[in-house]
DNA sequence: CTAGGGTTAG
């Protein structure tokens, strides 16, 4: 800025803002604000920019700050002018009326206010692609899927063509395999629109929804009919083939990547990571393993972020899942030194490699430690549940029952079964009943209550009881209905002509 | 101005 006024340009309201937009879109807000105060004059394009900037380094409180200051503006301009025509040009400008879409859908909001951005939304004149855009993606953030699938539907009516931005946006919503169909007539809209078609991103959601279903093999082919291939496209083919398993097909993706010098970063990491640990590839973990503690960079890796928690997560949770707990707690330990923060993730792994390692009273520690000011983690009803399996396991029954007692949260069915599940195995009549009654009574419906109460009650003998069970089982639980959510299902899919 | 990827337990 000092360099335009120094070429003694008068800071009136255009440069003004442009400075504003300019010192924003760098993430640079302090400027801005330095701008802002070097003269009273302002305005709607101004606030906005300042709006946008606040949005983007998160600073929401502020951005709220700032709309509410121009709401202020807009009345008082209101109340001087009583012309149509002036309040016709202060309806929402698009770009303000987007700026505050993406503001209210983003605003971590409790439930009740979160469609305001649907209202702002309908406040826009002739909303663009970029407003629709923007409606959709703040539908699916709040996971009003079927809200976002008739936005979609709804803005072609409109006349607004979607770009490669909104079919991202849409896809994202496609998460739940019951719009594996919205994902195919998606696919099929792409081809068939070629509009910014095998633009990358569109590519890469694509590749991903596919992926999430376990569709691998029509991601991978997808991928390789996109002209270029990216650290998206192969975090999530990784993410895919590690869900079904093939770890070993999930780290010849690095070679993919190699090949085609693609850089690896913290996210693609984790994955590998996982895979490796997960094929317990002695060589490979340790390389991995050796890398993180480093910090360092193997030959084949370019550019590595520091590994951050996902990272070590998805290191721990391998050597865990491979019956390697002392390593799983032994890497936990490098993590500290490395000076990464564990979170509820983190000792939700560390808890299960103390439980099945049998090292309880360590983790009954970890569990103490893990809300304290060393590593300050909420535990939250899954750290409980950890904890009951892991003193159940090790037969301290009634340590486990008391922790259902005196937890902070309302026990649930899943608690309730996990200790009778333990009295199963240490054959725990009375406990074990009064948890199946609990676990009933807190709405758990499918029939592994029964069989294990039946089980427990053949263990101890009494087997008029345990057949009793068994037919109560099969009264109360042949009761289903799986029909309707696909009913629904293909309502929706026919209602939508994309 | 709008969009895309990671770890996870009973």
């Amino acid at each position: 800025m000092p360099y335009i006024i120094r070429l003694g340009i008068k800071l009136n309201l255009v440069v003004k803002t442009s400075l504003v937009d300019m010192y924003s879109k760098c993430h640079r807000m302090a400027d801005a604000l330095k701008v802002m105060k070097q003269t009273s004059e302002s305005g709607v394009m101004l606030l906005t920019a300042l709006i946008t900037g606040y949005c983007q380094t998160g600073d929401y409180k502020e951005a709220i700050a700032v709309f509410q200051q121009m709401e202020i503006a807009k009345n008082l301009y209101f109340n001087s002018i009583h012309s149509r025509k002036a309040q016709r040009c202060l309806t929402y400008d698009v770009s303000v009326g987007n700026a505050l879409v993406d503001l209210y859908a983003k605003w971590p909001s409790k439930s009740g206010s979160i469609m305001d951005f649907v209202r702002v939304f309908e406040e826009i004149a002739s909303p663009n692609v970029v407003s629709w855009t923007t409606l959709i993606a703040g539908l699916v953030r709040h996971e009003y899927e079927v809200e976002a699938f008739a936005a979609f539907e709804a803005m072609q009516v409109d006349g607004v063509c979607p770009n490669s931005f909104t079919l991202s946006a849409i896809l994202k919503g496609c998460e739940s395999p019951k719009f594996v169909a919205h994902v195919e007539k998606l696919h099929a809209y792409i081809l068939k629109a070629k509009l910014g078609a095998w633009d990358i991103s569109v590519g890469n959601s694509l590749v991903d929804a596919y992926a999430r279903f376990g569709r691998v093999g029509e991601a991978m082919s997808i991928s390789r009919e996109m002209p270029s291939r990216d650290v998206f496209t192969y975090t999530s083919l990784a993410k895919g083939l590690n869900q079904l398993g093939l770890h070993r097909k999930a780290l010849d993706i690095i070679a993919c990547m190699h090949d085609e010098s693609v850089k690896i970063d913290g996210y693609c990491v984790a994955c590998f990571l996982s895979a490796s640990a997960s094929l317990a590839v002695v060589e490979m973990g340790k390389q991995l393993h050796s890398y993180s503690v480093k910090s360092g960079l193997n030959s084949w890796i370019s550019e590595v972020q520091e590994p951050n928690v996902v990272s070590w997560n998805g290191l721990i949770s391998g050597l865990a899942s491979n019956g390697q707990f002392c390593g799983a707690l032994s890497a936990f330990e490098d993590m500290r030194l490395a000076g990464a923060c564990p979170d509820g993730v983190t000792f939700l792994l560390v808890l299960h490699a103390c439980s099945h390692g049998g090292l309880v009273d360590m983790g009954i520690e970890y569990f103490n430690a893990m809300s304290s000011n060393l590593y300050g983690v909420p535990r939250q009803p899954d750290h409980y549940v950890c904890l009951v399996d892991m003193l159940g396991r090790a037969g301290r029954l009634e340590e486990a029952a008391c922790a259902i007692e005196t937890m902070p949260f309302e026990p649930d069915a899943l608690i309730y079964k996990t200790l009778l599940g333990a009295c199963k195995v240490h054959r725990t009549l009375v406990l074990g009943e009064r948890m199946a009654t609990h676990a009933m009574e807190s709405g758990s419906n499918g029939p592994a209550v029964y069989v294990l109460l039946a089980g427990i009650y053949d263990d101890a003998g009494k087997l008029d009881m345990g057949e009793q069970t068994r037919r109560m089982m099969k009264e109360r639980t042949a009761i289903k209905c799986p029909g309707q959510s696909c009913i629904r299902n293909s309502l929706i899919t026919t209602s939508l002509a994309f």
